[in-house]
DNA sequence: TCAGATAAAATCGCGC
DNA sequence: GCGCGATTTTATCTGA
C-alpha cells in the first residue's frame, strides 16, 4: 500500500507535468486564432490564408519525405557514413 | 504592382508567424508525447494516463460552464443587475 | 462496362441510403429548432435552454468516460477477471 | 414560487422533448456511418462516396435555388396563381 | 504498415 | 455579417 502511495505521487507529477505543457499548447493556439483575426482584420481572407498554410505545410512534408528517401538510397549505396 | 509587392509582403509576414508558433505548438505536442513515453518506461499505462488527463480536462471545463450557466440564469431572471 | 454499370449500381443504392438518412437527419434538426422556437414563444429564453442541454449532454458523456476509467484501472491492476 | 415551479415543470418537457430528437439524430447519424462501413466493406471509398454526397448535396441546392428564382420571375409577371 | 481510435482543423449553420 | 457552437472532415497516434 506503501508502494502505491509512492506510485500515485509520481503518476500525479507525470500528469501535471502533461497539464502544463497542454495549456502552452492551447495558448499558442490562441496565439495563431489571433494572427488570424489580424491578419482579417487588414483585410486579408482567413480562410485563403489557411489553406496557403496547410499547401506549404504538405510542401514542407513532402520535401523531408524526398530527403528521407535521398537518404535511404545514399545509405543503401553504403554512402551514408 | 506596388501594392500587390505590400500586400505580398504584409501576407507573408502574417504566414511565417503562423508557422512559426505552429512549429512551437508541434514540440510541446512532441514534449508531451516523450512525458508519455518517460511514464511508460516507469511503468504507468498511458491509455491510462490518457483518459485521466481528458476527465480532469472535461472537469475543468464543466466547472467553467456551471459558472457560466449560473450567470445566465440570474441574467434570465433579471437579478444579474 | 457490364461490371461498371453493376458497381455503378451498387454504389448508387449505398449513395441513396445515405442521402435518405441524411433527409430524415435534418428532418429531425428542424424539428429541433421548432421545440426551441415553440419555447421561446412562452417565454423561456433559447440560450439558455441551449446551455442546459449541452451541459447535460456533457454530464452523460462523463459519466460514461468515468465507468470506462473505472474499467481500465482494474484492468491495470490485474482485477478485471 | 408556485409559478416557478409550474415553469421548471414545463421547462423540464422541453428539454427532454429535445433530447429525445437529439437522441434520435444521433442514432440516425450512427446508421449513416454504418452504411459507409458497410460499403467499405464491399470495396468502395469512404472518403470519395462522402465526396459525392457532399456534391449531390450542393447539386440540390443549386437547383432548389433556381427553382426558387424561377419562382420569384413567375410571381413578378403574375403567372404564378 | 495498416486499421482503429483520438484529437485537431475546417466547415457549416444558427442566432444575435 | 459576425461570432459562436455544432458537425464534419482531416491528421495524428497507438497497437496489432
Amino acid at each position: 500500500m506503501a508502494s502505491n502511495t509512492l506510485d500515485g505521487g509520481h503518476l500525479r507529477a507525470f500528469i501535471e507535468r502533461i497539464e502544463r505543457l497542454e495549456e502552452e499548447k492551447r495558448a499558442i493556439a490562441d496565439d495563431i486564432k489571433d494572427v488570424y483575426g489580424e491578419a482579417k482584420g487588414t483585410g486579408f481572407d482567413p480562410k485563403v490564408m489557411r489553406r496557403i498554410v496547410s499547401l506549404r505545410r504538405q510542401d514542407k512534408g513532402k520535401r523531408q519525405e524526398e530527403a528521407e528517401i535521398l537518404d535511404l538510397y545514399l545509405s543503401a549505396l553504403g554512402m551514408s557514413e
